[in-house]
RNA sequence: UGGGGUGUAGCCAAGCGGUAAGGCAACGGACUUUGACUCCGUCACUCGUAGGUUCAAAUCCUGCCAUCCCAGCCA
């Protein structure tokens, strides 16, 4: 069913044929401190789609090892954007918490062995001791301590008996070792917060090096998948799975995580965004999270054949949001129902037809779909088109309402314009327009071409619904500031930027470009947003319809 | 400056020694009762770069350049 192979599948592929292993078993693990968002959509349709292509299991395990930065409203989240996405935990779902004692095990047995050890180094006095980039590190003084003292500190520590940040237990691996993450990582430290689901049963968490391997490992996880930036840790995930004496051989394999132009993924920065009420909330339309671009608009189907289209490789990149645009107005396209709307109304009065007169227009649902039904729409001598839809200057080639000009209302007549009526301020009152009787439904008699169409509704049968239309809260307008040490600072309108004008940009959104002014009256989709009932999100991906 | 990645069109991305897939974007044109859609056509003599091996190189080798990641008791 899924045809989309990448370097993953084709890994997978060959450790099935070799017999390296007979079943796959992916995951996805994230840690329950945020939304998911499009780019978390990359690593979990990564994962669930190279375990199903093979007929494999794929679960979902909540990485919460840290206790200070996790929330059960996001586990709940978390859970049902995956469902929704189309990814269910098919395998299972799993809490990294739940494996404590075993990860317990695991250190004890590292230290009986000899390959960790109790160190009491500061914080300040390890991160000397661990060298730079260039230098090698030197060993902790308690390296060498008796495996028994290591063993008896580390039961003081799961006891409680000491402060945070006294100590902590170490993996005895290479202080001289290239890789920073080799040189002795830390594997448990002291938290004194409370777990979101363990309570106060621990006061020592293992972290996310040690960890993870054992999560894989117990859960029969053969292909774990994860971001690139986590290739420099592969080294010591085999290293774990190599000592601690596990049957099982689950492997790491890394890929690029997605940037999209226009686009701030990182959950550090829409949490920002989140706590300094810039948006309504994680779920915001504009935010780039599963829940926002659902209110938005966005079909799960669209984003999975968004990643499908991106493909999967190691290469940085920087997608362009057109695509994940395109893909929603592809589908949209072959499957929503069309209604006429206008916005801004300018009235338009039909001289050659009755005041008391109205018909009804057939007007099919989805021309392109003849099973979408039809729906029956009022023409009056009143009605209303969109302000955008008529031009008094009209720049070159404009095919729409004009002076002297014809249009075709959808649907129904062309009308021909007659005359402009004025208020005493000068605005606009009514535009007079004759319409073509034998052109309902028909093309002109005469064979003359009106290339322009509008929207129109009946001035007096029409029904009304509130409209609240999101642009992308990303753009080269809007943008994300960062102080020199990248944090966050605001989130502005261009415009009042140069109040900080030695700050950064979020580097993402340097090259982007000015969003395109679009026309959703005529050309744009609508969609009810599931939060606030009876009002409609604008979906603003279309392209611009006039290009002047 | 140490180690590990990555460089194929404006953007993704196939390609795995036999002469550069596909998608998005863009640009022509046809069609159109959505300036949409659809349809036709154009869009890399060249794969970061310089050498080398070979009958043959984006693919193999060497050097160089660019860029990303790593110095949390975060994940």
């Amino acid at each position: 069913m899924i045809e989309d192979t990448n370097f993953i599948t084709d890994i997978i592929e060959k450790d099935l044929k070799d017999g390296v292993i007979t079943n796959v078993h992916t995951r996805f693990p994230p840690e329950p401190n945020g939304y998911l968002h499009i780019g978390s959509a990359k690593a979990i349709l990564i994962n669930y789609n190279s375990a199903h292509k093979f007929s494999g299991k794929f679960n979902l395990r909540y990485d919460d090892t840290n206790p200070c930065r996790e929330d059960d409203e996001y586990v709940k989240s978390i859970y049902e954007d995956m469902v929704w996405l189309g990814a269910k935990p098919d395998g299972g779902v799993f809490f990294a918490s739940d494996y404590f004692d075993k990860c317990y095990e695991y250190a004890v047995k590292l230290i009986e062995d000899g390959k960790a050890y109790i160190c009491e180094q500061s914080q300040e006095q390890m991160r000397k001791s661990r060298g730079t980039l260039t230098e090698k590190g030197t060993n902790s003084p308690y390296r060498d301590r008796p495996i028994k003292e290591s063993l008896e500190l580390f039961t003081k520590m799961k006891n409680g008996e000491f402060e945070e940040g006294h100590c902590v237990l170490r993996a005895k691996i290479d202080m001289q070792s290239p890789n920073l993450t080799m040189r002795d990582p830390a594997i448990y430290r002291i938290i004194n917060t409370e777990h979101h689901r363990q309570g106060n049963k621990w006061c020592i968490y293992p972290l996310y090096d040690f960890a993870h391997p054992i999560e894989d490992a117990i859960e029969g996880i053969t292909h774990s998948c994860c971001s690139i930036e986590f290739e420099n840790n592969r080294p010591l995930y085999n290293w774990v799975i190599d000592n601690i004496g596990v049957t099982a051989k689950p492997h790491q394999y890394e890929f690029s995580r997605l940037n999209m132009t226009y686009t701030v993924m990182s959950k550090r920065y829409l949490r920002t965004l989140v706590e300094t009420k810039t948006v309504d909330g994680w779920d915001d339309p504009r935010m780039p999270t599963l829940s926002g671009l659902r209110r938005r608009g966005y079909s799960a189907s669209s984003i999975n054949s968004f990643i499908s289209k991106i493909g999967v490789s190691k290469a940085s990149n920087m997608v362009d949001i057109e695509l994940l645009e395109f893909c929603i107005r592809d589908e949209l396209n072959k499957s929503a129902e069309r209604k006429m709307a206008v916005l801004d109304p300018i009235l338009i009065e039909i001289t050659n037809y009755d005041e008391n007169e109205k018909e009804y227009f057939e007007i099919s649902n989805n021309p392109s779909d003849e099973n979408s039904g039809s729906r029956k729409v009022a023409f009056t001598k009143y009605i209303y088109i969109d302000k955008a839809d008529f031009s008094e200057n009209p720049p070159p080639k404009y095919f729409r309402l004009k002076r002297d000009g014809e249009v075709r209302l959808a649907g129904a007549y062309i009308i021909k314009f007659e005359e402009i009526v004025y208020k005493e301020n000068g605005e606009i009152e009514k535009i007079l327009c004759s319409c073509d009787l034998e052109t309902k439904n028909n093309k002109p008699v005469d064979g003359r071409k009106v290339k322009g169409t509008v929207h129109w509704v009946s001035a007096s049968d029409c029904c009304s619904s509130t409209v609240r239309v999101y642009d992308r809260l990303f753009t080269r307008e809007n943008l994300v500031v960062l102080d020199e040490n990248e944090n966050f600072l605001d989130f502005v309108n261009k415009e009042s930027l140069t109040i900080y004008e030695n700050a950064k940009l979020e580097k993402s959104l340097e090259n982007a470009k000015p969003m395109d002014k679009f026309q959703f009256v005529r050309t744009g989709y609508f969609c009810k947003d599931e939060k606030l009932e009876n009002t409609y999100n604008s979906i603003v991906t279309l392209k611009d319809s006039y290009k002047g």
